[in-house]
DNA sequence: TACCTTTGTAAGTGATTACTAACTTAACTG
DNA sequence: CAGTTAAGTTAGTAATCACTTACAAAGGTA
């Protein structure tokens, strides 16, 4: 990521005001405001707003794409492995909520192909994740036979990402990582052997 | 649902709108345009555009409860039942692309309370007969009994929902029913007893 | 025939949108 | 010290937003 400190401070702005009040309230306005200068100011840093959201999506993605990388290398077991990444992401979007919008913001992005693309890109880092502890697991005959590995992937992530809905619409009211570990571990007992 | 005729060629528009370009395309103007009269037309059918989003999503969860009542009255067994439940919805969205997006909006709609609740009664619906479902499968000891009820209905509406968005994601591109029957099965295989 | 309701129209409204032009100031650099 | 660059400002822009006003025409009804 090759962004300036002064950038990345303007993407967390825009994540906070996503989380705050939807789409309709990332305004250039509402960012200036939020950044304690004015609109123009930000124009000296991205060159336009959808710079912006572009820039904040593919900063998840790459920070995703890290944190996951390391998590992996804890631990041997698939099993654990998948815990630990789907604990480490509860826990950075606990303290990072304001990222939580950028990713449920399927369908409002659609005006413009870059930022569709963007959020492809999320998504893919947790797939291609996924993909690596599954197929360790399955040569290793850690997981269920009865499904394929796709469904495996599919279901994990499914279940992951509307855990993390649900919380988003809840006002964060519950603690997501206790939930997340109560369903991370009903879902492993489903799927290991 | 207490809508006129034209009304729900309003509501059905507002989809068509919403599914071809996002939330952003979703505009007086254009909502005119696509039923060939006026901006000032639509005002005598709804008082507001948001009344018009509600109306859209109320008639999404009637019109959702009402096919999954008559759905679950034609087998008994709950695999078939839970199966047949997803197939009529994949059959659904196949034939109704245009109200997918309003499902998908999640994040947007946070501007306007009435909004939001309105995008929670759809999933309600959804979750009222998984619900049913799984109590009547769990007495009969048709599922497992390694996961509770709670996340089975989790896994399941989860599992649901992304194959959903996959679909929307890449554009319809790809069977939904067929693949839906796929991840369905494969989630029954996990699941049952 | 007289009147009312429904459903449309043309032509606007003020507010807000993303973005730009022209200028200033401070820090760095040869 | 002169010149450049980075990062801010004020004051705008045209376009678009949801929505309103005043009027027209058609149909049903007294």
């Amino acid at each position: 990521m090759d962004i300036s400190p002064r950038q990345f401070e303007i993407i967390e702005s825009a994540g906070k005001l996503l989380s705050a009040g939807g789409i309709y309230n990332l305004t250039t306005k509402n960012l200036a405001n939020e950044m304690h200068f004015s609109e123009a100011a930000l124009y000296r840093h991205f060159k336009s707003k959808d710079e912006i959201i572009i820039a904040m999506l593919k900063y998840l993605a790459s920070s995703m794409d890290e944190r996951m990388h390391k998590v992996l290398n804890t631990t041997d077991n698939s099993y654990d492995k998948l815990s630990a990444m789907f604990v480490s992401q509860f826990k950075f979007f606990n303290d990072n909520k304001h990222f939580l919008a950028a990713i449920f913001s399927d369908g409002l992005w659609e005006k413009n192909q870059k930022i569709h693309n963007a959020v492809k890109g999320v998504m893919a880092v947790k797939r291609k994740y996924l993909d690596a502890i599954f197929t360790q697991g399955i040569k290793n005959n850690e997981f269920t036979s009865k499904v394929d590995k796709a469904s495996l992937i599919h279901i994990s992530m499914a279940t992951f990402r509307l855990h993390m809905l649900k919380w988003k619409m809840n006002n964060y009211a519950f603690d997501v990582e206790q939930g997340g570990k109560k369903i991370t571990g009903d879902l492993l007992q489903l799927i290991k052997k």
